[in-house]
DNA sequence: CATGCTGCTGTACGATCGTTCAACAACGTA
DNA sequence: TACGTTGTTGAACGATCGTACAGCAGCATG
Protein backbone atom coordinates (compact mmCIF):
# COMPACT_ATOMS: atom_id res chain seq x y z
CA UNK A 1 0.00 0.00 0.00
CA UNK A 2 1.49 3.19 -0.73
CA UNK A 3 0.86 4.74 2.81
CA UNK A 4 -2.56 7.34 2.04
CA UNK A 5 -1.37 7.69 -1.56
CA UNK A 6 -3.34 8.13 -4.31
CA UNK A 7 -6.51 6.59 -3.19
CA UNK A 8 -9.71 7.44 -4.95
CA UNK A 9 -10.45 10.73 -4.03
CA UNK A 10 -13.87 12.39 -3.95
CA UNK A 11 -14.11 15.08 -5.94
CA UNK A 12 -16.12 17.89 -3.87
CA UNK A 13 -18.05 18.78 -6.66
CA UNK A 14 -18.78 17.89 -10.42
CA UNK A 15 -18.79 20.00 -13.30
CA UNK A 16 -22.04 20.15 -15.15
CA UNK A 17 -22.94 21.38 -18.73
CA UNK A 18 -24.49 24.66 -18.62
CA UNK A 19 -27.48 23.55 -19.89
CA UNK A 20 -28.27 20.56 -17.32
CA UNK A 21 -26.80 22.93 -14.54
CA UNK A 22 -29.39 25.00 -15.14
CA UNK A 23 -32.46 22.93 -15.26
CA UNK A 24 -31.50 21.34 -12.12
CA UNK A 25 -31.52 25.20 -10.84
CA UNK A 26 -35.18 25.59 -12.25
CA UNK A 27 -36.32 22.46 -10.61
CA UNK A 28 -35.00 23.60 -7.09
CA UNK A 29 -36.25 26.90 -7.35
CA UNK A 30 -39.52 24.62 -8.06
CA UNK A 31 -39.20 22.72 -5.33
CA UNK A 32 -38.31 25.54 -2.84
CA UNK A 33 -41.75 27.45 -3.73
CA UNK A 34 -43.90 23.85 -2.91
CA UNK A 35 -41.85 23.59 0.32
CA UNK A 36 -41.63 27.21 1.75
CA UNK A 37 -43.33 29.27 -0.67
CA UNK A 38 -42.96 32.62 -1.28
CA UNK A 39 -40.06 32.13 1.23
CA UNK A 40 -38.55 30.03 -0.63
CA UNK A 41 -37.54 31.79 -3.25
CA UNK A 42 -34.05 33.20 -1.91
CA UNK A 43 -30.90 32.32 -3.34
CA UNK A 44 -29.10 31.02 -0.12
CA UNK A 45 -32.56 28.71 -0.03
CA UNK A 46 -32.36 27.56 -3.55
CA UNK A 47 -28.56 26.79 -3.98
CA UNK A 48 -29.06 24.53 -0.88
CA UNK A 49 -31.61 22.35 -2.10
CA UNK A 50 -29.67 22.26 -5.52
CA UNK A 51 -26.66 21.01 -3.51
CA UNK A 52 -24.63 23.77 -4.66
CA UNK A 53 -22.70 27.15 -3.68
CA UNK A 54 -24.91 30.39 -3.29
CA UNK A 55 -22.36 31.81 -5.75
CA UNK A 56 -23.70 29.62 -8.56
CA UNK A 57 -26.98 30.34 -9.47
CA UNK A 58 -25.60 34.37 -10.71
CA UNK A 59 -22.91 32.20 -13.01
CA UNK A 60 -25.47 30.69 -14.72
CA UNK A 61 -28.54 33.10 -14.56
CA UNK A 62 -27.83 37.60 -14.82
CA UNK A 63 -29.88 37.55 -11.57
CA UNK A 64 -32.30 35.91 -9.49
CA UNK A 65 -35.48 37.47 -11.18
CA UNK A 66 -34.00 35.49 -14.77
CA UNK A 67 -34.26 32.35 -12.65
CA UNK A 68 -37.73 32.77 -11.48
CA UNK A 69 -38.91 33.73 -14.76
CA UNK A 70 -37.10 30.57 -16.13
CA UNK A 71 -38.90 28.59 -13.59
CA UNK A 72 -42.23 29.77 -14.26
CA UNK A 73 -41.35 28.82 -18.44
CA UNK A 74 -40.45 25.55 -17.44
CA UNK A 75 -43.58 25.64 -15.31
CA UNK A 76 -45.72 26.36 -17.89
CA UNK A 77 -44.23 24.19 -20.41
CA UNK A 78 -44.58 21.07 -18.09
CA UNK A 79 -48.28 21.68 -17.91
CA UNK A 80 -49.27 22.35 -21.10
CA UNK A 81 -47.35 19.22 -22.75
CA UNK A 82 -48.29 16.80 -20.33
CA UNK A 83 -51.98 18.16 -21.17
CA UNK A 84 -51.83 18.04 -24.78
CA UNK A 85 -49.63 14.37 -24.48
CA UNK A 86 -52.56 13.32 -22.59
CA UNK A 87 -55.17 14.52 -25.37
CA UNK A 88 -53.02 13.19 -27.67
CA UNK A 89 -52.77 9.50 -26.02
CA UNK A 90 -56.44 9.59 -26.08
CA UNK A 91 -57.12 10.54 -29.21
CA UNK A 92 -60.39 9.38 -30.33
CA UNK A 93 -63.54 10.98 -30.17
CA UNK A 94 -64.03 14.75 -29.91
CA UNK A 95 -65.46 13.98 -26.63
CA UNK A 96 -63.16 11.60 -25.22
CA UNK A 97 -60.28 13.98 -25.61
CA UNK A 98 -62.06 16.52 -23.94
CA UNK A 99 -62.44 13.97 -21.31
CA UNK A 100 -58.97 12.76 -21.01
CA UNK A 101 -58.01 16.94 -20.58
CA UNK A 102 -60.55 17.53 -17.72
CA UNK A 103 -59.11 14.13 -15.83
CA UNK A 104 -55.84 14.93 -16.13
CA UNK A 105 -56.48 18.29 -15.15
CA UNK A 106 -57.91 17.52 -12.15
CA UNK A 107 -55.40 14.60 -10.56
CA UNK A 108 -51.73 14.02 -10.28
CA UNK A 109 -49.32 15.94 -10.86
CA UNK A 110 -51.45 18.84 -11.53
CA UNK A 111 -54.04 18.54 -8.85
CA UNK A 112 -51.82 18.77 -5.89
CA UNK A 113 -51.77 21.36 -3.19
CA UNK A 114 -48.29 21.96 -3.67
CA UNK A 115 -48.19 22.37 -6.97
CA UNK A 116 -51.70 24.68 -7.06
CA UNK A 117 -49.64 26.66 -4.36
CA UNK A 118 -46.64 27.42 -6.44
CA UNK A 119 -49.04 28.62 -9.35
CA UNK A 120 -50.14 31.06 -6.71
CA UNK A 121 -46.87 32.84 -5.55
CA UNK A 122 -46.04 32.64 -9.73
CA UNK A 123 -49.64 34.86 -10.18
CA UNK A 124 -48.70 37.68 -7.16
CA UNK A 125 -45.44 38.29 -8.88
CA UNK A 126 -47.06 38.87 -12.49
CA UNK A 127 -48.67 42.20 -11.93
CA UNK A 128 -45.18 43.87 -10.59
CA UNK A 129 -42.89 41.83 -13.02
CA UNK A 130 -42.06 42.50 -16.46
CA UNK A 131 -40.56 39.13 -16.95
CA UNK A 132 -43.83 36.98 -15.69
CA UNK A 133 -45.91 38.94 -18.02
CA UNK A 134 -43.76 37.78 -21.15
CA UNK A 135 -43.93 34.22 -20.17
CA UNK A 136 -47.45 34.32 -19.42
CA UNK A 137 -48.24 35.90 -22.10
CA UNK A 138 -46.04 33.68 -24.51
CA UNK A 139 -47.14 30.08 -22.67
CA UNK A 140 -50.79 30.95 -22.11
CA UNK A 141 -51.32 31.16 -26.21
CA UNK A 142 -50.20 27.78 -26.42
CA UNK A 143 -52.79 26.60 -23.42
CA UNK A 144 -55.40 28.71 -25.04
CA UNK A 145 -54.82 26.87 -28.38
CA UNK A 146 -55.16 23.43 -27.03
CA UNK A 147 -58.72 24.09 -25.59
CA UNK A 148 -59.96 26.09 -28.10
CA UNK A 149 -59.20 23.44 -30.89
CA UNK A 150 -61.21 20.52 -28.50
CA UNK A 151 -63.88 22.94 -28.36
CA UNK A 152 -64.33 23.50 -31.79
CA UNK A 153 -63.88 20.11 -32.62
CA UNK A 154 -66.46 19.37 -29.86
CA UNK A 155 -68.88 22.29 -30.77
CA UNK A 156 -68.66 20.98 -34.74
CA UNK A 157 -69.55 17.48 -33.89
CA UNK A 158 -72.46 18.66 -31.97
CA UNK A 159 -74.27 20.63 -34.76
CA UNK A 160 -73.24 17.61 -37.37
CA UNK A 161 -73.83 14.71 -34.72
CA UNK A 162 -74.26 11.58 -37.65
CA UNK A 163 -70.98 12.40 -39.98
CA UNK A 164 -73.02 15.03 -41.80
CA UNK A 165 -70.15 17.48 -42.77
CA UNK A 166 -70.20 20.47 -40.43
CA UNK A 167 -70.95 23.82 -42.11
CA UNK A 168 -68.63 26.63 -41.86
CA UNK A 169 -69.41 28.37 -38.85
CA UNK A 170 -71.42 31.90 -38.95
CA UNK A 171 -69.80 34.93 -38.45
CA UNK A 172 -72.04 35.34 -35.32
CA UNK A 173 -71.20 32.13 -33.94
CA UNK A 174 -67.04 32.39 -33.67
CA UNK A 175 -67.25 35.24 -30.45
CA UNK A 176 -69.00 32.60 -28.59
CA UNK A 177 -66.25 30.03 -28.89
CA UNK A 178 -64.23 32.49 -27.63
CA UNK A 179 -66.43 33.25 -25.02
CA UNK A 180 -66.85 29.64 -24.45
CA UNK A 181 -62.89 28.46 -24.42
CA UNK A 182 -62.64 31.78 -22.09
CA UNK A 183 -65.48 30.08 -19.38
CA UNK A 184 -64.06 26.61 -19.52
CA UNK A 185 -60.68 27.46 -18.98
CA UNK A 186 -61.98 29.78 -15.84
CA UNK A 187 -64.24 27.04 -14.47
CA UNK A 188 -61.10 24.90 -14.68
CA UNK A 189 -58.90 27.49 -12.96
CA UNK A 190 -61.22 28.49 -10.56
CA UNK A 191 -62.17 24.84 -9.23
CA UNK A 192 -58.14 24.48 -9.09
CA UNK A 193 -57.81 27.51 -7.13
CA UNK A 194 -60.96 26.29 -4.69
CA UNK A 195 -59.81 22.31 -4.29
CA UNK A 196 -56.36 24.15 -3.03
CA UNK A 197 -57.71 26.79 -0.81
CA UNK A 198 -60.43 23.78 0.76
CA UNK A 199 -59.91 20.66 -0.75
CA UNK A 200 -62.50 18.97 1.11
CA UNK A 201 -65.24 20.93 -0.31
CA UNK A 202 -65.40 18.38 -3.38
CA UNK A 203 -63.67 15.08 -4.96
CA UNK A 204 -61.58 15.88 -8.54
CA UNK A 205 -64.62 14.08 -9.81
CA UNK A 206 -66.73 16.06 -9.29
CA UNK A 207 -64.68 18.89 -10.55
CA UNK A 208 -64.50 17.10 -14.05
CA UNK A 209 -68.27 16.42 -13.87
CA UNK A 210 -68.55 20.02 -13.48
CA UNK A 211 -66.64 21.11 -16.74
CA UNK A 212 -68.01 18.21 -18.74
CA UNK A 213 -71.48 19.73 -17.99
CA UNK A 214 -70.47 22.86 -18.92
CA UNK A 215 -69.26 21.68 -21.98
CA UNK A 216 -72.45 19.60 -22.77
CA UNK A 217 -74.70 22.62 -22.04
CA UNK A 218 -72.89 24.71 -24.13
CA UNK A 219 -73.71 21.82 -27.12
CA UNK A 220 -77.04 21.68 -26.63
CA UNK A 221 -77.26 25.65 -26.81
CA UNK A 222 -75.62 25.27 -29.94
CA UNK A 223 -77.75 22.93 -31.32
CA UNK A 224 -81.08 25.35 -30.98
CA UNK B 1 -45.94 90.11 17.27
CA UNK B 2 -44.16 88.36 20.40
CA UNK B 3 -40.98 87.62 17.97
CA UNK B 4 -41.45 83.96 17.22
CA UNK B 5 -42.60 83.61 20.66
CA UNK B 6 -45.71 80.87 21.81
CA UNK B 7 -47.23 80.80 17.63
CA UNK B 8 -49.33 77.41 17.45
CA UNK B 9 -46.69 74.95 17.03
CA UNK B 10 -48.07 72.04 14.78
CA UNK B 11 -47.74 68.51 16.71
CA UNK B 12 -45.63 66.24 15.88
CA UNK B 13 -47.78 63.58 15.47
CA UNK B 14 -51.49 63.19 16.41
CA UNK B 15 -52.22 60.27 19.04
CA UNK B 16 -55.23 58.18 17.82
CA UNK B 17 -57.48 55.34 19.68
CA UNK B 18 -55.86 52.15 19.00
CA UNK B 19 -58.54 51.24 16.89
CA UNK B 20 -58.78 53.78 14.80
CA UNK B 21 -54.96 53.63 14.36
CA UNK B 22 -54.97 49.53 13.91
CA UNK B 23 -57.61 50.04 10.59
CA UNK B 24 -55.27 52.49 9.47
CA UNK B 25 -52.23 50.58 8.98
CA UNK B 26 -54.88 47.91 7.84
CA UNK B 27 -55.66 49.96 5.34
CA UNK B 28 -52.15 50.86 4.80
CA UNK B 29 -51.38 46.96 4.17
CA UNK B 30 -53.72 46.87 1.67
CA UNK B 31 -52.62 49.64 -0.25
CA UNK B 32 -49.35 49.21 -0.37
CA UNK B 33 -49.68 45.40 -1.92
CA UNK B 34 -51.84 47.25 -4.67
CA UNK B 35 -48.79 49.35 -5.15
CA UNK B 36 -46.02 46.92 -4.69
CA UNK B 37 -47.28 43.51 -4.39
CA UNK B 38 -45.51 41.27 -2.84
CA UNK B 39 -42.77 43.27 -1.84
CA UNK B 40 -44.69 45.96 -0.41
CA UNK B 41 -45.47 43.68 2.62
CA UNK B 42 -42.42 45.25 4.75
CA UNK B 43 -43.06 47.17 7.93
CA UNK B 44 -41.05 50.37 6.52
CA UNK B 45 -43.02 50.45 3.26
CA UNK B 46 -46.70 49.55 5.35
CA UNK B 47 -45.47 52.25 8.01
CA UNK B 48 -44.39 55.38 5.65
CA UNK B 49 -47.44 54.44 3.84
CA UNK B 50 -49.61 54.92 7.04
CA UNK B 51 -47.44 57.57 8.01
CA UNK B 52 -46.18 56.77 11.13
CA UNK B 53 -42.66 55.32 12.28
CA UNK B 54 -41.31 51.91 12.37
CA UNK B 55 -41.97 51.28 15.85
CA UNK B 56 -45.88 52.16 15.75
CA UNK B 57 -46.67 48.65 14.17
CA UNK B 58 -45.28 46.41 16.97
CA UNK B 59 -47.11 48.76 19.05
CA UNK B 60 -50.73 48.10 17.94
CA UNK B 61 -49.46 44.40 15.82
CA UNK B 62 -47.37 41.87 18.21
CA UNK B 63 -45.80 40.90 14.57
CA UNK B 64 -46.19 41.50 10.93
CA UNK B 65 -47.79 38.41 10.19
CA UNK B 66 -51.04 39.35 12.59
CA UNK B 67 -50.93 42.47 10.71
CA UNK B 68 -51.28 40.60 7.25
CA UNK B 69 -54.05 38.52 8.80
CA UNK B 70 -55.88 41.33 10.09
CA UNK B 71 -55.74 42.76 6.41
CA UNK B 72 -56.77 40.03 4.86
CA UNK B 73 -59.79 39.68 7.69
CA UNK B 74 -60.70 43.29 6.65
CA UNK B 75 -60.32 43.12 2.49
CA UNK B 76 -62.23 39.71 2.98
CA UNK B 77 -65.37 41.00 4.65
CA UNK B 78 -64.91 44.02 2.51
CA UNK B 79 -65.82 41.90 -0.37
CA UNK B 80 -68.29 39.78 1.29
CA UNK B 81 -70.22 42.82 2.82
CA UNK B 82 -70.33 44.63 -0.58
CA UNK B 83 -71.68 41.72 -2.56
CA UNK B 84 -74.18 40.98 0.28
CA UNK B 85 -75.58 44.86 0.09
CA UNK B 86 -75.73 45.01 -3.93
CA UNK B 87 -77.66 41.49 -3.34
CA UNK B 88 -80.25 43.20 -1.12
CA UNK B 89 -80.18 46.75 -2.47
CA UNK B 90 -81.73 44.68 -5.32
CA UNK B 91 -84.04 42.62 -3.58
CA UNK B 92 -86.45 41.28 -5.93
CA UNK B 93 -86.63 38.53 -7.92
CA UNK B 94 -84.12 35.78 -7.21
CA UNK B 95 -83.08 36.26 -10.76
CA UNK B 96 -82.41 39.91 -10.18
CA UNK B 97 -80.76 39.12 -7.14
CA UNK B 98 -78.18 36.77 -8.67
CA UNK B 99 -77.77 39.41 -11.55
CA UNK B 100 -77.03 42.36 -8.93
CA UNK B 101 -74.69 39.79 -7.62
CA UNK B 102 -72.40 38.81 -10.29
CA UNK B 103 -73.27 42.64 -11.88
CA UNK B 104 -71.62 43.82 -8.28
CA UNK B 105 -68.29 41.21 -8.92
CA UNK B 106 -67.23 42.23 -12.22
CA UNK B 107 -67.23 46.06 -11.90
CA UNK B 108 -65.00 48.03 -9.59
CA UNK B 109 -64.03 47.98 -6.84
CA UNK B 110 -64.16 44.19 -7.38
CA UNK B 111 -62.87 44.17 -10.80
CA UNK B 112 -59.60 46.02 -10.45
CA UNK B 113 -56.26 44.88 -11.54
CA UNK B 114 -54.75 45.88 -8.08
CA UNK B 115 -57.26 44.13 -6.01
CA UNK B 116 -56.91 41.27 -7.62
CA UNK B 117 -53.17 41.12 -7.04
CA UNK B 118 -53.88 41.77 -4.14
CA UNK B 119 -56.21 38.54 -3.56
CA UNK B 120 -53.63 36.70 -5.25
CA UNK B 121 -50.88 37.70 -3.39
CA UNK B 122 -52.74 36.57 0.13
CA UNK B 123 -53.69 33.09 -1.69
CA UNK B 124 -49.80 32.54 -1.82
CA UNK B 125 -49.46 32.68 1.78
CA UNK B 126 -52.38 30.79 2.45
CA UNK B 127 -50.37 27.61 2.39
CA UNK B 128 -47.95 28.36 5.06
CA UNK B 129 -49.51 30.25 7.42
CA UNK B 130 -51.86 29.18 9.91
CA UNK B 131 -53.28 32.68 10.14
CA UNK B 132 -54.28 32.89 6.59
CA UNK B 133 -55.74 30.00 6.93
CA UNK B 134 -57.78 30.45 9.72
CA UNK B 135 -58.91 34.01 8.56
CA UNK B 136 -59.85 32.03 5.06
CA UNK B 137 -61.81 29.39 6.89
CA UNK B 138 -63.89 32.13 9.12
CA UNK B 139 -65.00 34.70 6.06
CA UNK B 140 -65.19 31.58 3.54
CA UNK B 141 -68.34 30.60 5.12
CA UNK B 142 -70.06 34.00 4.81
CA UNK B 143 -69.42 34.30 1.07
CA UNK B 144 -70.79 30.79 -0.02
CA UNK B 145 -73.68 31.03 2.71
CA UNK B 146 -74.66 33.78 -0.07
CA UNK B 147 -74.34 32.14 -3.39
CA UNK B 148 -75.77 29.19 -2.04
CA UNK B 149 -78.85 30.83 -0.71
CA UNK B 150 -79.33 32.72 -3.75
CA UNK B 151 -78.89 29.31 -5.70
CA UNK B 152 -81.54 27.85 -3.94
CA UNK B 153 -83.90 30.71 -4.55
CA UNK B 154 -83.09 30.77 -7.80
CA UNK B 155 -83.99 26.53 -8.09
CA UNK B 156 -86.74 26.74 -6.46
CA UNK B 157 -88.55 29.22 -9.12
CA UNK B 158 -87.42 27.22 -11.58
CA UNK B 159 -88.89 24.20 -9.99
CA UNK B 160 -92.54 26.27 -9.43
CA UNK B 161 -91.89 29.52 -11.95
CA UNK B 162 -96.13 30.15 -11.99
CA UNK B 163 -96.35 30.92 -8.24
CA UNK B 164 -96.70 27.12 -7.47
CA UNK B 165 -95.27 26.32 -4.37
CA UNK B 166 -91.75 24.89 -4.47
CA UNK B 167 -92.02 21.08 -3.76
CA UNK B 168 -89.39 19.99 -1.07
CA UNK B 169 -85.77 19.40 -3.08
CA UNK B 170 -85.34 15.27 -3.24
CA UNK B 171 -82.69 13.44 -1.75
CA UNK B 172 -80.76 13.33 -4.47
CA UNK B 173 -81.11 16.72 -5.50
CA UNK B 174 -79.57 18.30 -2.36
CA UNK B 175 -75.49 17.34 -3.15
CA UNK B 176 -76.31 19.05 -6.61
CA UNK B 177 -76.72 22.40 -5.01
CA UNK B 178 -73.99 21.79 -3.18
CA UNK B 179 -71.77 21.41 -6.61
CA UNK B 180 -73.65 24.31 -8.28
CA UNK B 181 -72.50 26.55 -5.91
CA UNK B 182 -69.27 25.06 -6.32
CA UNK B 183 -69.16 25.51 -9.67
CA UNK B 184 -70.63 29.00 -10.05
CA UNK B 185 -68.08 30.30 -7.28
CA UNK B 186 -65.37 28.50 -9.43
CA UNK B 187 -66.37 30.30 -12.53
CA UNK B 188 -66.42 33.13 -10.50
CA UNK B 189 -62.87 33.43 -9.16
CA UNK B 190 -61.77 32.28 -12.38
CA UNK B 191 -63.06 34.74 -14.81
CA UNK B 192 -61.25 37.21 -11.81
CA UNK B 193 -58.35 35.71 -12.55
CA UNK B 194 -58.27 35.34 -16.36
CA UNK B 195 -59.24 39.09 -16.31
CA UNK B 196 -56.30 39.95 -14.20
CA UNK B 197 -53.73 38.53 -16.22
CA UNK B 198 -54.98 39.60 -19.50
CA UNK B 199 -57.51 41.74 -19.19
CA UNK B 200 -58.06 42.48 -23.22
CA UNK B 201 -59.34 39.16 -23.21
CA UNK B 202 -63.00 39.68 -22.18
CA UNK B 203 -65.20 42.47 -20.92
CA UNK B 204 -66.22 42.69 -17.70
CA UNK B 205 -70.34 42.19 -19.12
CA UNK B 206 -69.46 39.01 -20.78
CA UNK B 207 -68.37 37.44 -18.04
CA UNK B 208 -71.38 38.23 -16.30
CA UNK B 209 -73.05 37.10 -19.15
CA UNK B 210 -71.05 33.62 -19.19
CA UNK B 211 -71.94 33.17 -14.96
CA UNK B 212 -76.06 34.24 -15.98
CA UNK B 213 -75.37 31.22 -18.79
CA UNK B 214 -74.02 29.12 -15.94
CA UNK B 215 -76.99 29.33 -13.91
CA UNK B 216 -79.32 29.56 -16.64
CA UNK B 217 -78.45 25.91 -17.20
CA UNK B 218 -78.92 24.66 -13.95
CA UNK B 219 -81.96 25.97 -13.94
CA UNK B 220 -82.78 23.69 -17.64
CA UNK B 221 -81.46 20.66 -16.62
CA UNK B 222 -83.07 21.09 -13.20
CA UNK B 223 -86.47 21.38 -14.89
CA UNK B 224 -86.09 18.02 -16.44
C1' DC C 1 -49.59 75.38 35.08
C1' DA C 2 -48.18 70.82 36.73
C1' DT C 3 -48.91 65.79 36.44
C1' DG C 4 -49.60 61.12 34.64
C1' DC C 5 -50.91 58.00 31.26
C1' DT C 6 -49.81 56.07 27.07
C1' DG C 7 -49.64 56.52 22.06
C1' DC C 8 -45.71 57.24 19.52
C1' DT C 9 -40.87 57.99 17.85
C1' DG C 10 -36.54 56.50 16.09
C1' DT C 11 -32.18 54.40 16.98
C1' DA C 12 -30.04 50.09 17.45
C1' DC C 13 -29.42 45.14 16.80
C1' DG C 14 -28.77 40.71 14.72
C1' DA C 15 -30.34 38.12 10.87
C1' DT C 16 -30.80 37.53 6.14
C1' DC C 17 -31.17 39.30 1.69
C1' DG C 18 -28.96 39.53 -3.58
C1' DT C 19 -24.79 40.17 -5.65
C1' DT C 20 -19.72 40.41 -6.48
C1' DC C 21 -15.30 38.45 -7.19
C1' DA C 22 -10.81 36.37 -6.46
C1' DA C 23 -9.27 31.91 -5.87
C1' DC C 24 -9.97 27.00 -6.47
C1' DA C 25 -10.36 22.68 -8.82
C1' DA C 26 -12.44 19.38 -12.21
C1' DC C 27 -11.57 17.59 -16.46
C1' DG C 28 -10.64 17.65 -21.58
C1' DT C 29 -6.54 18.14 -24.22
C1' DA C 30 -1.82 17.97 -25.82
C1' DT D 1 2.11 14.36 -16.87
C1' DA D 2 1.48 19.30 -17.46
C1' DC D 3 -1.56 22.81 -19.08
C1' DG D 4 -5.61 25.69 -19.95
C1' DT D 5 -10.38 26.35 -19.83
C1' DT D 6 -14.16 27.26 -17.15
C1' DG D 7 -17.62 25.48 -13.98
C1' DT D 8 -17.69 26.17 -9.09
C1' DT D 9 -16.75 27.76 -4.41
C1' DG D 10 -17.39 30.67 -0.37
C1' DA D 11 -16.08 34.84 1.99
C1' DA D 12 -17.35 39.54 1.94
C1' DC D 13 -20.18 43.61 0.87
C1' DG D 14 -23.86 46.93 1.57
C1' DA D 15 -28.77 47.01 1.81
C1' DT D 16 -32.84 45.82 4.00
C1' DC D 17 -35.42 42.97 6.83
C1' DG D 18 -38.48 42.38 11.62
C1' DT D 19 -38.25 43.44 16.26
C1' DA D 20 -36.97 45.58 20.82
C1' DC D 21 -36.82 49.32 23.79
C1' DA D 22 -35.67 53.64 26.12
C1' DG D 23 -37.28 58.02 25.87
C1' DC D 24 -40.25 61.73 23.86
C1' DA D 25 -44.58 64.13 23.65
C1' DG D 26 -49.72 64.70 22.99
C1' DC D 27 -53.56 65.40 25.57
C1' DA D 28 -56.89 64.65 29.33
C1' DT D 29 -57.03 65.64 34.02
C1' DG D 30 -56.09 68.01 38.39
Amino acid sequence: MKSGGVRARKPRFERQLPQQRRQALIEATIECLKRYGHEGLSIRTISAQAGVSVGLINHHFPNKNQLIAAAYRYFNSELVGGLQAAVERAADSPRARMRAFLEASFCPPNLDQDVLAVWVVFWGLYRHSRLIQRVQRDTYRGYVRLVRGMLTELLAQARAPHGRRPRRRSRAARPNLRLAAIGLTALLDGLWLEWCLEPGAFRPTEAVALCEAWVQSLCRRRQT
